[in-house]
DNA sequence: GCCACCGGTGGC
DNA sequence: GCCACCGGTGGC
């Protein structure tokens, strides 16, 4: 069944044992509504960044249909982030992090540059720009995206279960 | 002095 | 009311 409404069928996810990042990339079909490991954030951006325009199936998975059993279940053994669709491509030589908050109230949204800086805001891009003009051509503001996806409640740990 | 982390808020 | 964004700071 289709988890969620409209175009928020992009994932990531935080694997077991606390892990505070998020470091399982999956995307949900948009025919049989299973849902697809993406072995590499690349791949997994890559989709991301074009999600509406051209939603995924299983068959953009190598070697994948629709007939084959889905590659992760959706449960609470993993805390689920859902990103949103289209965010831009990651410039190449950064890396976009998700990092979630103690209490999993939210996650916050970095790129780690080039030179190791890690960026917060687009504050921050513009001051790497600015001290790093050689990237004044290859990237802009708009390459960066920090807004942080949506923490599925009921996928959390039960220690972190909302009081009622 | 840096940076991981968190709180607050302005704009929608 | 939410959340993207930014400022502040405690611990190293």
């Amino acid at each position: 069944m289709n988890l969620l409404n409209g175009d928020d069928l992009i994932s990531s996810m935080l694997s077991g044992n606390g892990s505070k990042t998020a470091d399982i990339w999956s995307v949900q079909c948009g025919e049989c509504f299973k849902w697809r490991i993406i072995p590499t954030r690349e791949g997994f951006e890559e989709i991301r960044s074009n999600f509406t325009d051209d939603p995924f199936v299983c068959t953009k998975k190598p070697e994948t249909s629709c007939d084959d059993p889905t590659d992760i279940e959706y449960d609470n053994s993993r805390t689920w982030v859902i990103d949103k669709p289209n965010i831009p491509k990651t410039p190449s030589g950064f890396k976009r992090s998700l990092v979630m908050r103690k209490g999993f109230s939210k996650m916050d949204c970095y790129y780690d540059a080039p030179n190791g800086k890690r960026l917060r805001a687009p504050t921050d891009v513009v001051k790497f720009i600015d001290k790093n003009p050689e990237y004044k051509k290859e990237v802009s503001v708009s390459d960066f995206s920090f807004a942080g996806p949506k923490i599925m409640e009921d996928t959390l740990p039960a220690s972190a279960a909302k009081k009622v």
